[in-house]
DNA sequence: ATCGCTTCAAAGATATGACGTATTCAAGTG
DNA sequence: CACTTGAATACGTCATATCTTTGAAGCGAT
């Protein structure tokens, strides 16, 4: 789901390093620099450019050249801004943003799923809740992770809320990137696998309130974790 | 804040155009129709095409051209996608979208503004609720609307969290658009009012649980009016 | 010395022609 | 009927030329 072509390839190597900070604010970049750096046409390193321009990270003035923009300016709703900041230095930041995010969004869609999930949603999440368990109980922390993230994704989207689900990938990310973080310490906390069933069965049985009630508690749950990962 | 150039003059065009709906999922654009039809050069073409590609609003495949995405797959976060669907057919669905993310996100950043804002925050906090409640009982709209959005854009962005802070422009986008909407039927409620300075008063006091609420209230109240205009 | 105008050059913006390349569709073949 | 093959097509990339904007240097007048 990337963008593809040389541009792409600009893109994923020029994205990094301006997210991760590596190329900081307001430095200034030549599209000619840019050509010999990459070995690329005008072209391409234009498309590139513009792409970057769309999310904000960029701007292109005349007689100037291509200037980083400020932080504060970045599109931090953008998928790949997000991917690369969570893959460069700016790491901690950009998961601590994620885990209030996570916060503020998961409960409420949770508590929407309950009453607009379908038949079919209810019986994925039943389902996703028991393999959870399973996975959880025989220690199997990559199936674990795998359901964690389409449990997550499952309640966002069935929300019914097209915001709230196109946050699935991102919370998908925030898991995968916690796993890998702190080198999965411990198994599952029994305590947290039991709050998913209850998240599921919450829904199911359309009690929004307990639903929510229920994933804020993880969500808190996973914030705390986080906020003593980080310091 | 736009982009520039005749890529934005043909995104300026193009781009309202999917997001409405006005060409649908599915449809395919060629690259040189789109240079006859805006009069513009395969370059411009390209790098609006690229732009819209970004935002995963079309995908561009060889021998096939240039093809609208479904929905499901667009950057809904994006803030041109935002306003453009905000000016299109879209509207309505767009704000039910934007009233549950309000829901979800206003109450978090109030919350933890009471925590997190700076003295300056707070200062302008207070003054823009004295104002705030000024223009309201002079019925002067326009600027009750300028201040209220820049309240919630304030809450936003002392809740620390730039993820938060980045959804005040589209918050006032959202606002703006629902006063021309049902063309300010009445003047503010004093009990709306009334909430404002709770959540300033709550959030200079550093009272994160009665800032949360009130600001849930509000934004309760907000949903509930969208709902009852838009059936 | 400072202000304001002119001039120049740097760098992006746009247009265009040529060629490369993947992909689809259909004709042809067994 | 299935498979192969080839040609047409539309995007992808490169190279080049020209235009436009704009920051900065130069310069004269007050």
């Amino acid at each position: 789901m990337e963008i593809q072509g040389l541009p792409g390839r600009v893109l994923d190597e020029l994205g990094p390093a301006i997210a991760s900070g590596e190329i900081p604010e307001g430095a200034v970049l030549r599209g000619e620099e840019l050509e010999q750096r990459f070995g690329v046409s005008r072209t391409v390193v234009r498309e590139a450019v513009r792409v970057l321009e769309g999310m904000r990270l960029v701007a292109s003035r005349r007689r100037v050249g291509i200037t980083v923009q400020p932080k504060s300016l970045w599109d931090v709703f953008d998928p790949m801004v997000i991917r690369w900041r969570l893959a460069g230095a700016d790491r901690s930041a950009q998961l601590r943003s994620l885990g209030s995010l996570r916060m503020a969004v998961e409960p409420a869609a949770a508590a929407l799923a309950a009453t607009h999930a379908t038949d079919d949603d209810r019986r994925q999440l039943s389902s996703l809740a028991v393999e959870l368990t399973v996975a959880a109980r025989e220690a199997d922390l990559t199936t674990f992770l795998g359901h964690d993230i389409a449990f997550h994704a499952l309640v966002l989207r069935a929300s019914g809320n097209e915001m709230f689900a196109h946050l699935g990938d991102t919370v998908g990310a925030v898991l995968t990137g916690r796993t890998e973080y702190h080198l999965m310490p411990h198994q599952p906390e029994p305590y947290a696998i039991r709050l998913h069933r209850e998240v599921a069965d919450a829904i199911c049985g359309g009690d929004a309130a307990h639903a929510e009630q229920a994933m804020r508690t993880i969500v808190t749950g996973a914030l705390a974790e986080l906020n003593q990962q980080l310091g």
